[in-house]
DNA sequence: TGAGCACGTATTGTATACAATGTAAAGATA
DNA sequence: TATCTTTACATTGTATACAATACGTGCTCA
């Protein structure tokens, strides 16, 4: 008799799935994740999903407080513009490098990304989209062989996720856009020079569709205004 | 009668005074870090060192192998490459941004710290001189007004500490130059391109200081060579 | 003598019990 | 009725007990 041992969940699982489902809006910003639901989503004891939950609060994905608990982020508008500040200055220079160290198996690599996200995109999956196209950016620095700075673009990334869920312009009609197509090819050229171009400009392309002048009040009914 | 409630100790103290000490270089690079002696030293369980550590080894100030504990990181040279270049590109738009906002009262603090700077090292107090110049650079990144830039630099600056402890080339004569006075200098005078140009050099001088060529095989013992 | 194994100890990993805090609903008073 | 207080409950914070793992020591056997 084989004794299935099935193996229990670690922290880490518990911050992929989540963080997952962060990318892809399921989880949207402002929602509480309470740690014995969590706890009993996933069949572990408090003490991991605490673990995961900071560790996710780290990255800047979940916000906890003292004694209320961990929600999904909502990051303010100059945090918003912070985040895209911080992608313009990594990302651009990254892609540089990464061209000149691109193989064919990237290539093959991230042409299949780009055909995931078409799909998703013509599923009407746009939350399964925009997490691809994060991680297309991140194979990008995988490709420069650069973890730190990986590392410090995963968390800018997730925080773009929520970023574009709170402050997009049109819901509708995203990302018919090909730049990641274009810039497949100039890595396929090896042409550094272009590709860091072109990421400059698709940064300032997404950045320019978000909607950050308006409602500089933030929605908030009277009950919060007036509470505390 | 007054009772003194003495506080107890919170993980975000913990994570100072250890990040200090790592900084200082009194906690070398290596140097392992069990829980209990934690705890004991700190009067708290270890539930609460764990969360310390923890934290600490998301920034990459300590490494944690599981079952093995905590340790402080010793970058490979790849590393800290990668630690020198993501600061290249983050620190120099970054002075430049701080340029334009710099008051009065930034450059009297920025004062009192080459000041404090230099007393340390009058004094022999290497560890506490290179910690208050990591202090430095942070101050630049407040000013600026970046705090999402801030806090990666933050753990730019903290692996650096590292960095310098385990490939700093000439242990004597550091750091006698002047550049963060003429940092100074081009903040005051609003000048952010000199600004730039400055930090640009100031890192590059810094990196060129790293001996990061040699012993590319790494002193390892051929024990140690061996295991496993 | 040396390699390999078994066992005891040291240390970390996880779950749980209890304490502290926050939140909301019910009741009291004007 | 509105506001303040009280009280019960829900949730997070911390300590501790126990489990799992790694490490060193001494033993056996060739």
């Amino acid at each position: 008799m084989q004794i299935t041992k099935l193996k229990t969940v670690t922290a880490e699982e518990i911050v992929a799935q989540l963080s997952d489902a962060v990318h892809e809006h399921r989880l949207k910003p402002g929602v509480k994740l309470r740690e014995d639901e969590v706890s009993e989503v996933f069949g572990v004891s408090r003490t991991i999903v605490r673990q995961a939950l900071r560790n996710m609060a780290f990255g800047g994905l979940l916000t906890i407080e003292k004694n209320r608990g961990a929600s999904v982020s909502k990051p303010t508008m100059k945090e918003a513009h912070e985040v895209f500040q911080a992608r313009a200055l990594l990302e651009p220079s990254t892609a540089r490098a990464a061209a000149e160290r691109t193989t064919p198996a990237d290539i093959v690599k991230l042409q299949r990304h780009i055909k995931e996200e078409h799909e998703a995109l013509d599923q009407g999956q746009l939350g399964l989209a925009l997490k691809l196209s994060g991680d297309f950016h991140l194979e990008i620095a995988r490709i420069a062989d650069q973890q730190t700075i990986e590392h410090f673009l995963k968390q800018l990334i997730s925080r773009s996720s929520l970023v574009i869920a709170l402050y997009w312009k049109r819901r509708n009609a995203i990302c018919e856009n090909n730049t990641h197509h274009t810039l497949v090819e100039a890595l396929r050229n090896n042409d550094g020079s272009t590709a860091e171009d072109l990421m400059r400009g698709h940064l300032l392309d997404i950045y320019s569709q978000l909607d950050l002048r308006k409602h500089e009040g933030k929605p908030v009914s009277l009950k919060d205004a007036l509470r505390r």
